[in-house]
DNA sequence: CTTATTTTTTAGGACTATCTAATTTAATTT
DNA sequence: AAATTAAATTAGATAGTCCTAAAAAATAAG
């Protein structure tokens, strides 16, 4: 089974909403996702059905199924072997590399991949700290805890909320946090078991016990 | 000025039957070497010319234009870089590189270029023994000399003929020689100068010393 | 529970790159 | 030089991906 780039990349999407707690994932997230129409993304969803990457009902929703899920960890296997390499071998800084791996992700070759992970001495994570599926597919999961449970100067991707009330995901929203955040634990403070934390490397941020008792991370 | 995957293509086609000494480029020719249909050749020739990479003139022929060469070099750069890459770091054998480098060789970024050539310690040559031009576009070109001249186990490239009638090209052709192929000097025979070569690492040959000296070679 | 709003899909067009078949132009032969 | 052959181009289709505008379906609001 042969993906094009853009199915590739549909797919991936598709994935990373799925992964992120969304219930279920919709045209418009899709659309905003990938920088494209609602009418584009549906013509895709049909196509994605028929080559059984995923369940398609229109108007219902969709799910991704093995095989669509086999694919798109293949991709994302392929994308952060190639965030490794720009970052460890060629230096550039971790925000420099995901354009690149974009483009990068969508050759074909599974010899190219088994020497590259070879190379990069088989990497379990990419400079961002997400974890690096293997040739089967298979992601080494780390534990989530919540973020009041992490040391000072841990660091963590926000990846799921406990309460994940309308009035909680605005809160985040506003000061600044979302799901796939990287954070780090610059101070916790004893009395109040508040927490102060850095966002994307440039944000600082204080928050209440309560609020950081709510919020998962998966830690690097 | 952006190309397209397709035409870069076409333009690194036509640049290297450019470069093989062909008086004139045919739509034909092209269509052969990038294994496709004279019509879509003469749809792209005309888009090309457009965007002013070619000169052309419909059922005349072609001619590349100097940014048109700049653009085929930097596309070349990018193909051979890549190529030493998979040799010197992946381990890939000369003979697995060449498809996985055309894929290679259309992503886009130019830091990346610049990041590889340093990671390769700015290798002048790929693999197969071809000059690797610099972000210039220049070429460090190395001088030619005729089969006749060449030493016991020199090896290197067919790149032109001094006699190019057709008889003897007729001739070279049947015997398996042709321009680009790489040779090895496996012996030279000191009473009639003639010699025996390797050709394409798979193919023995026995030459003349008037044939020999009639062959230019580009050595490694 | 009917109306308004939002979401999603369809219809139809544009653009790229390809093809086959038909036509046009150039080159070769007689 | 006219006729034949070969080469190159155009015409018309197809497939992929995207778009805008219109229509249909689902959801939210009164």
């Amino acid at each position: 089974m042969e993906l094009t780039t853009a199915e590739e990349n549909y797919l991936k999407a598709i994935y990373h909403l799925s992964e992120e707690g969304k219930k279920s994932v919709s045209t418009n997230d899709i659309a905003s996702a990938i920088q494209t129409k609602p009418a584009s993304v549906s013509d895709m969803l049909r196509k994605l059905g028929e080559k059984e990457v995923i369940q398609y009902r229109k108007y219902y929703g969709l799910q991704i199924t093995p095989l669509g899920m086999q694919l798109a960890l293949q991709t994302i296997r392929k994308h952060r072997l190639w965030e490794v390499f720009l970052v460890d071998k060629l230096h550039f800084a971790w925000d420099e590399v995901h354009e690149v791996a974009e483009q990068l992700e969508h050759i074909q070759s599974a010899l190219l991949i088994e020497r590259l992970d070879a190379y990069l001495n088989y990497p379990k994570f990419d400079p961002h700290g997400d974890p690096i599926p293997d040739a089967f597919g298979d992601v080494r999961s780390r534990p989530r805890i919540a973020l009041q449970e992490m040391a000072i100067d841990q660091s963590g991707q926000i990846v799921a909320v406990k309460d994940s009330s309308p009035a909680f995901l605005r809160y985040l929203d506003k000061v600044g946090a979302y799901i796939g955040a990287r954070i780090k634990v610059l101070d916790k403070v004893e009395f109040d078991g508040s927490v102060e934390i850095l966002v994307d490397q440039k944000k600082n941020l204080f928050m209440s016990k309560e609020v950081a008792s709510n919020i998962l991370v998966l830690t690097t």
